[in-house]
DNA sequence: CGGTAGCTGATACTAAAGATCAAGGCGGTG
DNA sequence: CACCGCCTTGATCTTTAGTATCAGCTACCG
């Protein structure tokens, strides 16, 4: 079923593709690392490389199945693309992530493109909070 | 003059100190690598050890003498800190980076994270823009 | 001026990610 | 359905950013 995106995005549907795309999706809105998936994947038994899910992961962010944030840490983290656009709050306490979107945020920074004099081609928006005191 | 900065985060006044913070002072709100700042010292002929670009960078930010930005691409990038907040711009085609703020988005930010039940941290956010079209 | 705590440069090391390449598998053609 | 070309793969080597280590040096307090 999800062969067709990879198809569409001219990659041949082979075994590794598949199982990182299924991986991704169980994953749901939780981001994961190349990392994460090479050590899940051999954790099942898959006869994988870790060069291939590097390869794997830039091939689907160039077709734009996924997305790729780069929190601080230096590791890159993935997401399949739900085709909605998200912002990220990361918890500097408990790591936590949680996604949100504020279409004010999103227009104030059109406006402030345009001032001067450039349209908007992507944006990163990351939030690192605490939970509040009591 | 900016000797004072160093002596109040606790640090010694040393000669590869005073010679990253002057570098710094002169990249105005040019935004350099901790490598940029290595190789103009080796340049201009100073006796330095990359290893202590790196340190005295961090102790900087520690300090709050400097803040550290993660862009997009690996590498770190330093501007001193001016102490007014402020985000980026940076233009995917020419590689400009324009500097900006604005306090509604800030609010908004505020707003946001404590709807969730956090305090906010700090914030990254870098838009990625196109020269408009005419 | 000394003594010493803190600093430095060289070097070795780690971790994330990309490059290389022989061997293997996908899928179009007949 | 078997074949063959070419894309893909896994192992491994390389690159790059940044950190750890450590012997020698230096700022700075008295």
């Amino acid at each position: 079923m999800n062969d067709g995106n990879l198809r569409k995005a001219g990659l041949k549907v082979t075994q590794p593709r598949k199982r990182i795309l299924e991986l991704l999706d169980e994953a749901g809105n939780k981001h994961v690392t190349a990392d994460d998936i090479y050590r899940v994947l051999i954790q099942a038994g898959e006869d994988i490389g870790l060069a291939t899910v590097y390869r794997v992961l830039n091939q689907f962010e160039a077709a734009g199945l996924v997305v790729k944030h780069n929190f601080e840490g230096g590791q890159a983290y993935y997401e399949l693309d739900s085709g909605d656009h998200h912002d990220h709050m990361v918890c500097v306490e408990t790591g936590k992530v949680i996604e949100f979107s504020n279409a004010k945020i999103e227009k104030l920074q059109a406006d402030i493109a345009k001032e001067h004099g450039y349209d908007i081609e992507d944006h990163s928006l990351v939030i690192y909070v605490r939970p509040k005191k009591d």
